[in-house]
DNA sequence: AATTTCACG
DNA sequence: ACGTACGTGAAATTA
């Protein structure tokens, strides 16, 4: 429709056309808010609606997803056959298909446990930045707490804005930050990017060094590791080719904070499996760094023991909190 | 069979 | 100038 002067292409020369790039265009054309709506709707039909009646067991009349252990270059898990995973949960649409996912019978509901900001608080553990830490150990909502440092003003002053954008440097803080994602994720300048980020390491002095530390392992051993002494060998690190060593960095910074997270709540799912031996609640499901439970009514006791064994599985030197939330469907577990 | 898009953490 | 945020799996489309 030439909407664009100069539309992106694909690597095989296709137009782009994903949500980011129709986003764009939305004020330029009717059109483009009706396709995004139609994408969200056949796409969560034809990946959930449709497919997920057919996996039901006629033995059991329930969906039985499979878990790999060792597929994932970084520890966790994953489900497949079908991918249990990536049950919607974002949008209205997609929050009325996680609402069919229930509990077994009238005598049990679902109880959904889950880490809270679980890779951040590794990586105030890897790294022992003070500045990190204390913000767990007060309580504080991390990307306020992180806005306020960052944009330099109190943490009562900052603006939706402001935590937005601490939001998307957290983030990337675990993705292995660069620039241009931070810019691009932003929407802003990559010269802004890059004056946020040094700020951000100015303000958690300990982060950049625990950075720098993980790049230069992987440069000497070839590898880095989890907590637990996973290994994840990080090809590329010493290439001359700039893009490409800058790739393996982000692997190598993303690798053990992903990995210990993926280290920490398998040791917890092993103590879950003993506590419930002999029990009427079952665990269901592993989504990263949420566990989901058919709880029985008469076991409900067993929810701090639950709490209890997911927060002491790998002891940090900052608080690890799990929330948990019961209800009739995994929606309202959360 | 490869690519693109998009669902999740 | 290059060309990137990390980790997956499934459906639809393209070649």
């Amino acid at each position: 429709m030439k909407l664009v002067d100069k539309p992106k292409k694909t690597k095989t020369g296709q137009y782009k056309t994903n949500e980011e790039e129709l986003q764009k265009l939305a004020g330029d054309h009717e059109i483009i808010g009706v396709i995004l709506d139609y994408r969200e709707a056949t796409k969560l039909k034809s990946t959930y609606v449709d497919a997920l009646p057919g996996t039901i067991s006629k033995k059991t009349g329930r969906i039985h997803t499979s878990f790999s252990q060792a597929v994932t270059t970084t520890g966790r898990l994953a489900s497949s056959d079908p991918n249990i995973q990536n049950i919607p949960v974002r949008t209205e649409q997609g929050q009325e298909i996680r609402r069919a996912f229930i509990a077994r019978s009238d005598e049990f509901t679902l109880l959904a446990a889950d880490y809270s900001q679980i890779e951040l608080r590794i990586m105030a553990h890897l790294s022992g930045d003070e500045h990190m830490k204390e913000a767990f150990v007060s309580g504080e909502d991390i990307h306020t707490a992180t806005a306020a440092r960052v944009f330099g003003v109190a943490t009562g002053d900052v603006t939706k804005e402001q935590r937005r954008r601490a939001k998307m440097v957290n983030f990337g803080i675990i993705y292995g930050i660069s620039a241009f994602g931070l810019a691009q994720r932003l929407r802003i300048p990559r010269k802004e990017a890059a004056e946020i980020i040094d700020t951000y390491f100015a303000q958690y002095p300990a982060v950049k060094a625990c950075m720098d530390g993980i790049i230069e392992t992987a440069r000497n051993k070839g590898y880095v590791e989890t907590i637990a002494g996973r290994r994840r060998h990080i090809r590329d690190i010493n290439t001359a080719n700039g893009t490409v060593r800058a790739a393996a960095e982000r692997y190598a910074i993303n690798a053990p904070i992903q990995g210990s997270a993926a280290d920490m709540i398998k040791i917890a799912m092993i103590r879950i499996e003993k506590l419930l031996r002999g029990k009427k609640t079952k665990l269901l499901l592993q989504v990263h760094d949420e566990l989901v439970f058919d709880l029985h009514k008469d076991e409900h006791d067993l929810i701090e023991e639950i709490r209890k064994l997911m927060s002491e599985a790998l002891p940090l030197s900052v608080p690890v909190v799990v929330d948990c939330g019961v209800g009739r469907n995994w929606l309202e577990a959360h």
